[in-house]
DNA sequence: CCACTTCGTTGAGGAGCCGATCAAAAGTCG
DNA sequence: CGACTTTTGATCGGCTCCTCAACGAAGTGG
């Protein structure tokens, strides 16, 4: 029942009202104060203040007047790309990496470090992100930005504050304290560090700036040895009570199915799994199933023979396909999405996956037209966990621009008027 | 991407911090005003002034004063009893029914009227609800109360702002005007009534003060002939992209189970439905499966069998609960809830269904101890939609107080300040 | 009876928003 | 070309609503 924990914050319309220009600035562009003001519903006033404050944390800065029209030209202003920047730290079987994501959604840098993470132990694979990390925060502070926060994308379990990775089975990691590990490591303070898991990010992601943009219900699937998937509903992730939420792996969906990792059988991800793909469209000594491959390599093998027109390869995508619509269509009964985007390695053969899971999900769910759910691939394939995280840091000056101190922009900010 | 899409409300601190007490004054009882400005962080003054903004809406009076301690007794303050009232109105096979809460959560009062509402057809149920609501509105008054709005439970699928029943099969209704009707037969607003599948409802009433108050995450399963889900995430529900979400019964979970009345096989309802109940513990010729019986008869009847150690039954029972035990894995894998609320039939035989539920969950969830989820039956039993609507119209004051007008309330407010 | 404690009200002050007003910087038109 | 119109953005007074500090009120304990 504690819906409003905290007492009313007073100074609580002010930050709103900053969140809601840093949006409004974000979606448009370049917008004048005039324009902010009609947009928000704000009085030409605040807008005024507000932009002033903004201007003054370095957030914004002025971009030439509008062309053309009667009366006296707008004062154009937009968000000061590579100024507050966040961080997505990614956590792979193959490599660890560093993506920059500034205020205005643009992806600044990548970064990767390849390294066999389930062999190198989780102290070492720490060493390699605070690397990272480091490297990334030097490459912005010489482009004039800061980094404001950085997350970690976890293929596994995570406890609801992102401090702990309890359970990662692909990369042998168990109760490992990602939070302290890197504060140790870098010197920067524990909240400056989250960690969720990758499916979750990802979902992020594409919410963001992919095929998701915009939607406040869809289910992100991600595709890879296991599956998992990352659900928004009201603009929202749902990450239930302890954060383990979208564990859809391990659905039994077939009583009869073939034997899990997990010591059940029928599990959805022994239908639709990396593991199922290549059991099902190539023999033991394809190159295809070498474990060194890295997964866009692999994929793209795949693809090549799908797009040649291979046989064995056609039946495998689509016996895939079809398992993976009747697992979607539960998701669609249950969350009753405006989209499910396939991501992971789904994403790399949207040709031959997205027509067989449509068709599936069309025939099996309750609502007509299945609820208004479309099916779509992903934009940004496996980079979408590390773009989310990079997003998802970034959320903390998006919600509360407030945070980011007054200081000297003097160079960007002539001409705009302090509140 | 519009997560805050107005502009942000000047007078929003002030609402914000009304329902900061109502809901204060709704958990603890009795207060006086400086034990609300410790609760609330708060302000004396501000807490003062907005007790006796309450007052003179009429939704809160004196009760009395604090004894024994040292210093001045505090004045207690309580919500009025009888003042601003919900009703939930009720849709079912057999009846139509009507429930009042009141302010402080209590069940004023519920009517029932007896009806074939599959038979009569949906203007005659309509005219059935009006009739059920006036009789109540009169009760209302005549207890110096007012009704703030209504919300109709629906056993289907409602369109997301509650103006039209799309589809419920067990009523043999599809498109049916709900609130225009409704409107046109009492007189009232168009925005008086709102209307919602009773499966989220009956989880708004647990969430209220039922087997899940006070849990932001849970999952509530409604247990009927057919199955529904009704699913808290941060403390609201997930109603997805038009409303639908929570469409379990239709979930494939065995691709060779029995053929459903929607056409496909393995749905799982089929496996749990009340259907599925009364043909594993009943011969056809048994008095149990007579269809003029209500559901409550049916459930003592099939319980006193269970009390009597009837084989069959128990049998029955287990079969049953281990189905049950299959699907709610499945959703504690995608939710992570904190508890599952067993409603409907379910909550009826609980000695017999936790605990088969209890260890299916435990054996096929990826989380250890099932993520924290606790499975628990409803305490609401078959009264939890109504009382769930009836909570729900009553959000309209609990999430905005001012709406209610300032009037005379003399009589209950002496010796309380204006603002 | 008098300190002491606690409660609720009051008044001054500040944060923050809005409407009105005004100067500035264009186009438009006679 | 100069006056008029239009639009922008800053400024000012006023309003709402919160907080802090002070104060009288109403009890208890010595």
């Amino acid at each position: 029942m504690l819906r409003y924990p905290g007492p009313a914050d007073r100074t609580g319309s002010r930050r709103a009202n900053l969140v809601l220009l840093l949006r409004t600035l974000r979606e448009q562009g370049q917008v004048s104060r005039a324009q902010l003001a009609v947009h928000s519903g704000l009085s030409k006033a605040t807008v005024s203040s507000l932009v002033g404050d903004l201007a003054q944390r370095g957030l914004v800065r002025p971009a030439g007047t509008t062309a053309g029209g009667q009366g006296r030209p707008g004062e154009l202003v937009e968000l000061r790309p590579s100024s507050a920047c966040g961080v997505g730290l990614d956590l792979n079987v193959e490599h660890v990496g560093a993506t920059v994501m500034d205020l205005t959604g643009e992806v600044l840098l990548r970064r990767q470090i390849a390294c066999d993470v389930p062999a190198s132990g989780p102290e070492r694979v720490l060493d390699l992100l605070a690397e990272a990390l480091a490297g990334v925060l030097g490459d912005v502070q010489a482009r004039g930005g800061w980094v404001v926060g950085a997350t970690v994308a976890v293929p596994g379990l995570v406890d609801t504050d992102g401090a702990v990775v309890r359970f990662a089975p692909r990369l042998r990691w168990r109760e490992v304290a990602l939070r302290n590990g890197l504060a140790a490591r870098t010197g920067l303070a524990l909240d400056f560090f989250g960690a969720d898991n990758d499916a979750n990010l990802a979902a992020i992601a594409e919410h963001h700036a992919g095929a998701a943009a915009g939607l406040d219900d869809f289910v992100y699937l991600t595709g890879d040895h296991g599956v998992g998937a990352g659900a928004f509903s009201r603009g929202e992730l749902v990450r239930g009570h302890l954060g383990y939420a979208g564990e859809v792996g391990h659905m039994t969906l077939d009583p009869l199915g073939p034997w899990c990792s997990c010591g059940r059988r029928g599990c959805w991800e022994t239908q639709v799994g990396l593991g199922a793909l290549l059991h099902a469209c190539a023999t033991p000594d394809d190159p295809v199933r070498d474990p060194a491959l890295d997964p866009d390599s692999r994929m793209a093998l795949v693809r090549a023979r799908a797009v040649s027109g291979d046989r064995r390869t056609l039946d495998a995508l689509h016996q895939i396909g079809a398992a993976l619509g009747a697992g979607v269509a539960v998701l669609v009964n249950l969350f009753n999405p405006a989209a499910v985007v396939l991501g992971g390695y789904f994403a790399a053969l949207p040709e031959w996956l997205v027509e067989p899971v449509r068709s599936e999900v069309a025939a099996r769910v309750l609502a007509e037209g299945a609820g208004g759910a479309t099916i779509v691939a992903s934009r940004l394939g496996f980079q979408a966990p590390a773009t989310g995280g990079a997003a998802h840091a970034l959320r903390r000056v998006l919600d509360d621009p407030a945070t980011v101190p007054i200081e000297e922009h003097t160079e960007h900010t002539e001409g705009m008027v302090a509140p």
